[in-house]
DNA sequence: TACAAATTTCTCACAGTGTGAGAATCAGGT
DNA sequence: ACCTGATTCTCACACTGTGAGAAATTTGTA
């Protein structure tokens, strides 16, 4: 990605974390060999490299020559989320803002992670109803989606550090350009003056097609943006009027799981 | 674990890996320098662990020195989760299962993992409605328990491979005496051939308090157990009777999952 | 059961790199 | 701006990760 002049190749563990991320929703299954071949490395160090990952149950063998991700990641996973004080906080008043709406919708608690942005969690008020029926939003735990389009992602890149926004229209010029923020650097910066003005963004059919996102930013206690909160309506919105409402209670909610941070870390460890 | 000749060392991976289970929920935050002590190295080599895990995503910097596990967690477990046909098949059929009880449940699906047993799955019929409540089970995606207490944990047990059911005992005997499977290996294996000959197990009060446990395993396309299917009664069933519709709803659960499968894997690819 | 073909591990020598100690630099809080 | 602690850098050395191929194991099939 970045490259401001290579100093060292990567190191052998790198390579080995890197085996992990072969592993898509395209192709959730590798064999050693095709994943000795593809990181160019011997067929040998291939099944070096998976047995590594296996014990630390990273991997999983499946079968014969089928390897899929492992056991460790979930669990870690589980670990992240009893961790993570941001979610603990805003869990319950998502489902809270959830109860107050009379229609499908979802609530989403998003954070930005390598200039795309990542959902945390998700709370839907159409758990199993209707079977067949289309989900409010594709948008679930670990799911990426682009920093420029969607309110969810502009509320967040709309109040990232200068230092992000330079990258970000350093590496992604072209699809900036194509969302319209601009042709020039200045242009882009113009559009993200703008969001800022606003305390929430209204974005439909950015995403998915059909479906209106209304998210406010939340910041941590330094002031900066730590990620967003919004609703996701399956139909659009009935009424301004309506709009106004959702408006204040993203933003109401936001405030207060804003306002729950602190009891969070321990500043007592004596390193 | 298990030693029969140490050949070699750790190598350098497997202890940059190793970091990660650090990270508990005692303690979710560590430092360069804690780490570097805990796990024998310099700091130097502390810092490089770190930067290697921080440039995979794996770990986190929240501030100066302190680390906590990383978004690229979260991003492998939706892998995880998007590419298990297992818990694909078995979703629907627990909220089926679900929304047939009448009362507070939750229903569990487990699968083993190095001697423990880790939730994979939990759907709930009370997620959020009374807040102060007690939940009806504190088994939650990611979380292990003992292999040889409560009811979705036995149904696995009693069906392991012969070779699995050895290390345990070779592992674990005072626990496994200790909750009652005989004193010896003789006792041990008499106690799992009796829960292999009912279909499901019902289990009270092994792992939360007051709880009861009805669990059926649920075997691969090889006749091997993969794991299990639960339910979890927050108060006692009213009657025997209620007892055995469960027992066969839970066991009919089960089946249809096993059914489902044989359209997961793609045979077909040519190395 | 035995065979053939594939997968997986092992052996070994060598180059490359991960390592520790300490100096140098950087960043944060006051 | 200061000072303290965190983080990176430098460098030489030992070690260990690496590739090529042989050996061993497992799997599918006759």
């Amino acid at each position: 990605m970045k490259d401001g002049g290579a100093k060292r190749g990567p190191t052998s563990a790198d390579k080995v974390l890197g085996v992990l991320s072969l592993f898509t929703a395209e192709r959730p299954v590798w064999s050693p060999e095709r994943a000795a071949r593809r990181m160019r490395v011997s067929l040998a160090t291939g099944y070096r490299y998976f047995n590594t990952l296996v014990a630390a149950g990273m991997l999983e063998k499946l079968h014969r020559n089928r390897y899929v991700l492992g056991p460790a990641i979930v669990e870690l996973d589980r670990q992240v989320r009893a961790a993570d004080p941001v979610l603990k906080l805003a869990q319950p008043v998502m489902q809270r803002l959830l109860r107050r709406l009379r229609e499908p919708a979802a609530i989403l608690l998003c954070r930005h992670y390598r200039q795309k942005v990542m959902c945390i969690h998700q709370e839907t008020n159409r758990s199993g109803e209707a079977v067949s029926s289309q989900p409010v939003s594709s948008y679930e735990r670990g799911t990426l989606r682009p920093m420029f389009r969607g309110a969810t992602s502009k509320v967040i890149l709309a109040h990232l550090p200068a230092r992000a926004i330079v990258n970000l229209w350093r590496d992604h010029r072209r699809e900036i350009v194509a969302t319209g923020m601009g042709p020039g650097f200045e242009d882009f910066k113009a559009a993200l003056r703008a969001l800022r003005r606003e305390p929430v963004n209204v974005s439909s059919s950015e995403v998915d097609e059909g479906r209106t996102g209304i998210a406010a930013p939340i910041f941590d206690a330094t002031g900066r943006v730590n990620g967003s909160l919004s609703v996701v309506l399956l139909s659009p919105p009935a009424s301004a009027r309506a709009v106004t409402r959702l408006t204040i209670a993203v933003q109401a909610a936001a405030r207060e799981i804003e306002r729950g941070r602190g009891a969070a870390g321990d500043k007592g460890s004596k390193k």
